[in-house]
DNA sequence: CTATATTTGCCAATACTTGACAAGTCAACA
DNA sequence: TGTTGACTTGTCAAGTATTGGCAAATATAG
């Protein structure tokens, strides 16, 4: 429950039958840092998931989705008032929405 | 809408007729600090919260709350899937909180 | 034992955030 | 109009945090 996204990109590479050393060097990086990425060690840097999701044919949204989650999940895992938060930042994000 | 949080903080300092002269010392910064904090320019580390919430005479958790707020939303905010993710992260906590 | 895949540890390089100060605006008012 | 007090803004060095890249360690299969 560490990284959700870290989790599915070591699912669908596998699922491609791809190893690291095959696919870090698509996102100019080496297998160990790829290797942190899906233990959650390292963050993908976000201009990344568009090629990411491309290399492993999976839907660019729905990784989009599980990284701003993982970092989300980072920020008040250990926050007792971790669900107040969020609802409050929901609303402002709904908020922002109709003023758009 | 950029800082609830800093937000709140100008309206319960002005509530106890307090200048930033006054309320930065005591938490060892100088008013331009505080002022940039209050404008959501800069964040109050998340251990002086206690400290402004006693000076302020506030909720501790509500200022907590919306600090906690504020970052998620700065996170997510320009982002089409904020949604579809908050959705995710609150799911994860809640699946933590039942761990414990 | 060897080869290949992955993981871990380390640290220099880079990027990001803050602290501190100076200079600025603004409003009140003598 | 000039002064004072409150707040704001700009700048940049210093402090933190994160990343990149390499080398060594581990794991697994033959």
């Amino acid at each position: 429950m560490n990284s959700q996204f870290g989790e599915k990109l070591r699912i669908l590479r596998e699922k491609q039958h791809l190893y690291l050393r095959q696919v870090a060097p698509l996102l100019e990086m080496d297998t160990a840092q790829l290797s942190k990425i899906e233990k959650g060690l390292r963050q993908l840097k976000r201009e990344q998931i568009p090629i990411i999701a491309e290399i492993l044919k999976a839907s660019c949204d729905e990784l989009m989705t599980l990284w701003l989650a993982d970092q989300i999940y980072a920020l008040v895992k250990d926050e007792k008032l971790a669900n107040e938060a969020i609802q409050v930042a929901k609303k402002n994000i709904n908020l922002q929405k109709r003023m758009k």
